[in-house]
Formats: structure tokens, C-alpha cells, sequence
DNA sequence: TCTGGGGTCCTTGTGCGA
DNA sequence: TCTGTCGCACAAGGACCC
């Protein structure tokens, strides 16, 4: 999807049309999570600092970000991929991979059925996508980024929204693009292939597979050798298991005692519980996540408990010993909590329970009574603050913390 | 007055039993 | 009995993706 986030909300404010509009965190320490072609024309992009990003561009319109509205969406696009083909792997809330194989007999080759799901999007959802039509996942993203359009200080171009890249041409497409096209070379990768002479696909072809390795390691060396020859054989699967559940918080002010970080250590782990209730399922291991301030300095500490959990209390109950060894002295800017080692849940024994309940009862009522009254109406006593309860709701804080930060 | 949140995968180090 | 080593599981951190 092409700038999802503000095409979203373009639909409900059209009067937004045309202008700079950023959607993100507006907070101190927020990021841009999507930026309108006319913002990117004043180098405003995913991912910068919303401090940066004010500075390029002052008179963009700021909005806050609806996760659980661009989900929706998000749906309803998925609804119109599945017309097309039931192998539809989503990849994010705005990309997918379609293997439409089994479609071509019925409704013609890759760039006929591209463009008539782009055209479907575009009517029923009022939304624009650019399509990628190749032999590949890999390929396909590449071609699908060369679709979209394109803005830079002169203008924006609207892009062809439909590339194709044809068995047998793969090679001649990629080896004249510099080597951070490749899915896996981010700013560490480019650095090392640089340093020994990698610029492009092309040079990555001609090096030989010992110095590569020596820089990288045999496992990326060999990832990349195959992308660069444009080999990825990667089937499209639609049911892919999630693999981890987190929660984490950046805070307008650090944190600086053990004291508060326990409360937030409760609150993530309560977060975290109800996601893993949610699915079905629970976690072996459980992860602490800290962000000092000094350097951005991050630590994680795990554990591993015989049986999956997916109890709020035994979460903090196995973390909180894990925050005693580490001074938070020098300010931390991001609590985080993840479950991971998924798996069912057997009957467990919570230190609720040890109180006379039912074993599991206590969070599943809970869980009951935010279904019906909010997430407000019932949690943790630490996370209460001047009276009012400071809840964790999913994608509320996406994209840093607010500028007006909860009483 | 720079750097979110939710993920996945890989590497390296370590402890342990065979 | 001591030492080396192999495989495995786990912990921690790093890199990358959207």
C-alpha cells in the first residue's frame, strides 16, 4: 500500500488532500510512522525522530496514528487480495504476498491481475497500492518499491504501480542496484560489505564466497549470494504462527528507580498476559527489555519456566528478580516485556490461585470484565497513579510517547 | 533538540551431560 | 579420575524488517 497510514486517514479528512501530513508520535521522543509524498518532499520519512521531522517540514499537519483503525483497514484490504487467490501472506498491516499460480488459467497473467487489484482498491477502498509481479517473494517486494511513486525536492512522480520482472531477466534487474536493496543488508551489512569494495548487486556477484563469508558470516554470505542471482524459494503461507508476544514503552521521562520500574514490569506483564489469553496460548520464556538513556544502551534478561504461562502474576512474579541486579540510576527510557516458546497451556498454579481461586479463574475474569466495561475498569493496583489507572492498550502508543503524557 | 513498537532470525558464549 | 569434545539448550545481544 502506497503511504497506508495517511491514506487512511486522507479518507476520513479529504480536506487533507495535497498537504504535507505525517502520522506518528508527536511526543519528544516520537517517530513518523508514515509521511504524505508532500511531507517526503521536505525528506520527512518513516522512522525519523518527530523532532526532525518538524524541523524539515513545520507546517505539516501532525496526526496521532489509529492502529486499531488502519487494522481494520488493513482487513478490509486483505478481503479483496483473497478474491484473487486464497494464498495471500501477509506481511505487515499494509504488504502481502500473493501466489496467484493457481489464478492465471481464470484471470489472466501476473500484470493483468495487478492491475485489476489495484483497481479494486482503488474504487472500493479509495486506497493506492503498487504491485510487484515476479517468479519470487524477494523479487516481487524489489519490483513492488520500483511501482511506487517517487518524491524528491522537484516534485512527485506517480509511478508505474505495476513493475514486472521476468523469469530469465532477473539477473539484468538487479545487478545495477546498490547491494542495500537486498532484503537482510541494513546499515551494519552495507558498512562491512563496503569496507571490502561491495557497492552494488553486481560486485557482490564477483566476489568470491571465502571473503564474503570472512566478513559476514556462512549463513548470510550465503543468503545473500542466492538474493543477489535473484534465487528465494520461500513458499507464500498464508497460517504462518506468531512466534512472540511483546510489549514495550518509551517514557517522556526516564525512570530511575527499581520502585517504578516494577510497577512497569506489572503493567507490560499484564499487557503481555492478556495478548497470550487472547491467542490461546502461552509462553516458556519471558523477557525483560530495558533502554538506558545514556547511548541507548539496551539490555534484555529471560527466563525459561517448564510449562508455557499465560498468568499476568507469574509473568512479574519471574521478571521482577531479574530488575534487582541493574542500577537504573543512570535513567531508563523503555520498559519491555515478550513471551516467546509459545505453546498450550496446561493447568497451571498462579500465586493467585495459592490464595483459594480456581486455577486461572482470576485473570480470565478480569479479561471478562474489560471485555465488557473497558480496559479502565479493572488492573493492576501498582498502575494506579493520582486515582486513575494507567491501562495498556495495543497499538495506543505506537509511535512514542504522547506529547501530553497521562495524569 | 534523535532514534517507536512489534516482530523475526542469527551469532556468540556458556553450562551441562554423555 | 581427569581432560577434551561434541551436541544441545539457553541466554544475551545485534541486525533487520515494516
Amino acid at each position: 500500500m502506497d503511504a497506508f497510514y495517511v491514506s487512511v486517514e486522507l479518507r476520513r479528512r479529504p480536506e487533507l488532500r495535497g498537504k504535507p501530513v505525517v502520522v506518528g508520535g508527536d511526543g519528544p521522543r516520537g517517530v513518523v510512522a508514515a509521511a504524505s509524498y508532500e511531507a517526503r518532499r521536505f525528506g520527512v520519512h518513516s522512522a525519523l525522530a518527530s523532532s526532525i521531522a518538524k524541523r524539515r517540514c513545520p507546517h505539516a499537519v501532525f496526526l496521532p496514528g489509529d492502529h486499531a483503525h488502519y487494522s481494520e483497514v488493513s482487513r478490509e484490504v486483505r478481503d479483496v487480495f483473497e478474491r484473487y487467490t486464497p494464498l495471500v501472506e501477509p506481511l505487515s498491516l499494509d504488504e502481502a504476498f500473493l501466489d496467484v499460480s493457481g489464478s492465471i488459467e481464470l484471470l489472466g497473467d501476473g500484470p493483468t491481475i495487478a492491475r485489476a487489484l489495484r483497481a479494486a482498491i482503488r474504487d472500493e477502498l479509495q486506497l493506492g497500492c503498487s504491485v510487484g509481479v515476479a517468479p519470487n517473494k524477494f523479487l516481487a517486494k524489489l519490483a513492488s518499491v520500483d511501482a511506487k511513486p517517487r518524491a524528491s525536492r522537484d516534485g512527485i512522480e506517480r509511478g508505474p504501480g505495476v513493475v514486472e520482472i521476468v523469469a530469465g531477466e532477473e539477473r539484468a534487474y538487479l545487478e545495477p542496484l546498490p547491494v542495500e536493496r537486498l532484503w537482510g543488508v541494513g546499515p551494519a551489512t552495507l558498512a562491512k560489505l563496503n569496507r571490502i569494495g561491495i557497492y552494488t548487486v553486481a560486485d557482490l556477484t564477483t566476489v568470491g564466497a571465502p571473503a564474503l563469508a570472512a566478513s559476514l558470516g556462512q549463513s548470510q554470505a550465503r543468503h545473500l549470494t542466492e538474493l543477489a542471482v535473484g534465487h528465494d524459494d520461500r513458499p507464500v503461507e498464508p497460517d504462518q504462527a506468531i512466534k512472540s508476544i511483546s510489549h514495550e514503552e518509551t517514557y517522556a521521562e526516564d525512570l530511575a528507580t527499581i520502585e517504578e520500574l516494577r510497577t512497569e514490569v506489572v503493567r507490560m506483564s499484564d499487557a503481555v498476559a492478556r495478548r497470550l489469553r487472547r491467542q490461546k496460548i502461552g509462553a516458556r520464556t519471558v523477557a525483560l527489555k530495558l533502554r538506558f538513556t545514556d547511548g541507548f544502551r539496551t539490555i534484555t534478561r529471560q527466563t525459561t519456566t517448564p510449562e508455557p504461562i499465560d498468568q499476568a502474576s507469574i509473568i512479574a512474579e519471574l521478571l521482577i528478580p531479574l530488575l534487582e541486579p541493574i542500577d537504573p540510576t543512570p535513567g531508563i527510557r523503555l520498559v519491555g516485556v515478550s513471551g516467546s516458546n509459545l505453546g498450550p497451556v496446561h493447568q497451571q498454579l498462579s500465586f493467585d490461585d495459592l490464595a483459594g481461586a480456581e486455577p486461572g479463574t482470576r485473570e480470565s475474569t478480569v479479561d471478562e470484565i474489560r471485555d465488557r466495561f473497558g480496559a479502565e475498569a479493572i488492573g493492576p493496583a501498582s498502575a494506579v497513579r493520582n486515582g486513575k489507572l494507567r491501562t495498556v492498550r495495543p497499538g495506543a502508543q505506537q509511535w512514542g510517547p504522547n506529547q501530553t503524557p497521562p495524569e
